[in-house]
DNA sequence: TGACTTCTGGATCAGATAATCCAGAATTAG
DNA sequence: CTAATTCTGGATTATCTGATCCAGAAGTCA
């Protein structure tokens, strides 16, 4: 049953669109409500308010949309029909690949829009780096399950592969706002897989 | 010979300092000019603009206080008294020791301070991206010296190497913001030198 | 029709922002 | 001493910040 009242004058979803690109390319501290407002046709303060609540809240809504669709590209992480290797490699090659699309702003979300900020910017701050511990300890099960799996030697620092890999992941962002193309971050990922190949138990 | 007028009645190196510290925490636009004030000891606005022309003048100069102190831990990346190997290893190594220092703010201020920013910001976010782009040359020549004395196979790759490794560089200090410890972020440059190793002429 | 609900236009808010101005204080040079 | 130079305290600027308020418009429901 459609809602009582008076219709909304904008597309909600499109507007969230709008600020996810925003909130992307100039993280969420550089980007103004003017801008957002801009963005999603010049609607009024009010509007804004009444559909967002708080510039804050418009963040987290954008930072949902922005997972649910750019950040899949991280679901091979866990995509459990991989090999603990192949997840790895899936989900730096395709973030590679995302993250230098020209069709959006280069680099991720979860790793440019607020990592850093002015002093009371802790609960923004705190989004975002929830997802990259996320995406850490997702890399280490699979550092794990193949020590477990007998793939990797048992004495392989499962902590430094984990490092290489996330760390490489989230320097990927700054290396596609730095303009590195495409096909080098690639070439960057099958370098990294020599460091796992390099601790893998040879019979 | 002393200079003529009325003296400074505060230290201007300290104030950089103070400034340096800011900048690196909370990024170029994350500070503001009371917040920087107050750390030179509540000095007045005239002061701060007679001492340091303006709020981006003294982010440059607090940028170059930065590379002159912990930004030298790079400067084995141009050691030509180490191999080229050594070189990647030292700089990252000494890397991931001071950015977790702390005695000061985590991570490293060319990675973090201004990769972002609103719409006008580009100026200052030049400042650090060239600094990165300078680095990764000077890595890619790490590689590309190894490729031509014979240390490296001529197949390798050399912009895929690269890539890996100023990736974990730059990535290293997501991670020390993101509280990872120094043992996991060194264990993670050991993993990176695997990949190098595999990239070894084996005769 | 009229009651009810929801959204909008436009004015407005208090506080923060980077930056400037000026009179006077503190120093050196001659 | 006087003149020249440089810095400081304090007020002040214009602009931007995120957010709120209210009257009225535009719908639904009975």
């Amino acid at each position: 049953m459609a809602r009582t009242g008076r219709p909304r004058g904008f597309d909600r979803d499109e507007a969230v669109t709008q600020a996810m690109h925003l909130f992307w390319e100039h993280g969420f501290e550089g980007v103004s409500l003017e801008q957002l407002r801009r963005s999603m046709g010049d609607i009024s303060s009010a509007s804004f308010y009444a559909a967002f609540g708080s510039k804050e809240a418009l963040y987290r809504t954008a930072l949902n949309s922005y997972l649910a669709t750019h950040g899949t590209v991280m679901s091979a992480l866990r995509d459990q029909r991989l090999t603990p290797r192949q997840r790895i490699e899936q989900a730096l090659r395709r973030s590679a690949e995302m993250q230098t699309d020209p069709t959006h702003p280069t680099g991720c979300m979860v790793a440019l829009s607020s990592i850093i900020g002015s002093e009371g910017g802790a609960s923004v701050q705190a989004l975002t780096s929830a997802e990259r511990e996320a995406n850490r300890k997702a890399i280490l099960a699979c550092v794990d399950a193949a020590i477990a799996d007998g793939t990797l030697r048992r004495e392989t620092n499962p902590a430094g592969l984990a490092t290489l890999f996330e760390g490489l992941l989230v320097g990927l962002s700054i290396q596609a706002r730095d303009g590195v193309p495409t096909k080098d971050l690639d070439a960057g990922v099958t370098q990294a897989l020599n460091a796992w190949d390099a601790n893998i138990l040879r019979s």
